[in-house]
DNA sequence: GGCGCTCTATAGCGTCGCTATAGGTTGTAC
DNA sequence: GTACAACCTATAGCGACGCTATAGAGCGCC
């Protein structure tokens, strides 16, 4: 019999593959402090140096582990649905959904992205999602119903989704405000998007000429634009020349 | 000589509030994870049973650092500054502000609430916090400016503010957006209250913005703008400027 | 005097994150 | 065909952690 001691490579997931499966489940059914690096050594079936020589840190672990069910989390979804809706609002407000129903199955590993926040600059997992936002923004930026730049209302966006995702994750399961992610959600979406769907900016497709006919209009009706006057005339000129004239 | 062994109860400060000072004071200074027990018990000159007496377990510690630290916070700024607005509405808004200013003037002390955070009922201090909220909306409440029930208002503008302050805190201190807050804030309030004579901004009319944030993006879109490089940019400069008003 | 509260003091249990050390097995490169 | 690096096993332990048990001293109160 051969004694097997050691798993050859061909067979089964990768170790580092496994080691992430037992980190994700323990953290998932377990109360959240429970995911010693001792249990996922032992439900992976590997020894301790072993997931120090993949991961460096408990820390690195756990970061992994968010990261790749985050990732996971939105290619299932993809696959389910067969992508985002046609209008660029409606899919930002998809967006914010999925969002929100990410951190509700699995509070657990969505919590220990807050858990971790230093001052300094990290988490990298924030980052990512707050560019995810961002992208799922362009497309409305781009049709005019954007009233402020993408930046800025991905940080909205990001901060209410979160924090609303935040405060139900800490509410009993069963006597969770249904509305609350909803009302906070279109709140927020209204202060930035333009009012109505039909609004005074061009129609979507119609490029920069458009846009920028429109935008001298509204520089001409507005009281006090924030230029000098050697400014307004050269974005004048500038409009002028974007706008086919 | 007496052996000063002991403390009598009348000289210095309590022995609760000796563990609860190095508690704080270790929480500010060091980075969130180094609160340890015996680090507190060392720098009150306590011994562990003594503070397993007094807060039953280090959770039950940190909470009370964390409330205790919120209420002082609160108590110096209303001293600071006479008491709360005698609008009711104002009064909200100034409490969000003080919520979000303590987040960011102890970083490690608000992040660690959420760090707790369970799928569980708790975490006490966050029902303390909102209870606060729900307190400062009754009065608008019944002068009538509420929309829908003050718990419900308290649920949005608890999750909204606590999601801006956490994101603020994970942003570097130096390029933080300082509009994000109060313009989450207005959004949420925007959506809470009844449209009264006094608003927080007069009518923010589409304006020039939205046609500005509408051309930008539209130029990225473009294939090729009848613009030079250099033009582009700063065409983009005094949209921008436009854009975030 | 007895009782209960508060605090000291020592000592220890079980667990944790992490590392040192050593040896076995693999696929690849020279 | 052997040397090598990567990967993994296995054992064993360090220092720190949260928390508790136990015993007793000083104090205020009925």
């Amino acid at each position: 019999m051969a004694p097997r001691t050691t798993t050859p490579t061909t067979d089964g997931p990768a170790t580092r593959d496994r080691i992430l499966l037992a980190a994700a489940s323990l953290l998932d059914e377990a109360a959240g402090g429970a995911v010693s690096t001792r249990a996922v050594c032992e439900r992976a079936g590997v020894q301790a140096p072993t997931l120090y020589h993949h991961f460096g840190s408990r820390q690195g672990l756990l970061d992994a582990v968010v990261s790749h069910g985050f990732r996971e989390h939105l290619a299932a979804r993809q696959d389910r649905e067969g992508g985002t809706p046609e209008d660029p609002v409606d899919a930002v407000r998809e967006g914010w959904d999925a969002h929100v129903r990410f951190g509700l199955d699995h509070p657990e590993t969505y919590a220990m992205i807050y858990g971790a926040v230093r001052p300094g600059e990290p988490c990298g997992v924030a980052r990512e999602v707050e560019a995810m936002i961002r992208a799922t923004l362009e497309p409305a930026a781009r049709s005019g119903r954007l009233r402020v730049t993408p930046a800025q209302a991905a940080a909205e966006v990001f901060a209410a989704s979160s924090g609303v995702t935040l405060a139900l994750i800490q509410q009993p399961a069963d006597g969770r405000d249904d509305g609350l992610s909803h009302r906070v959600r279109d709140a927020v979406l209204a202060a930035v998007l333009v009012d109505g769907p039909s609004s005074p900016t061009p129609a979507p497709g119609d490029g920069p000429a458009a846009s920028a006919v429109a935008l001298t209009a509204a520089l001409d009706a507005a009281d006090d634009p924030p230029l000098s006057p050697g400014e307004r005339v050269l974005l004048r000129e500038l409009l002028d020349r974007l706008a086919g004239g």
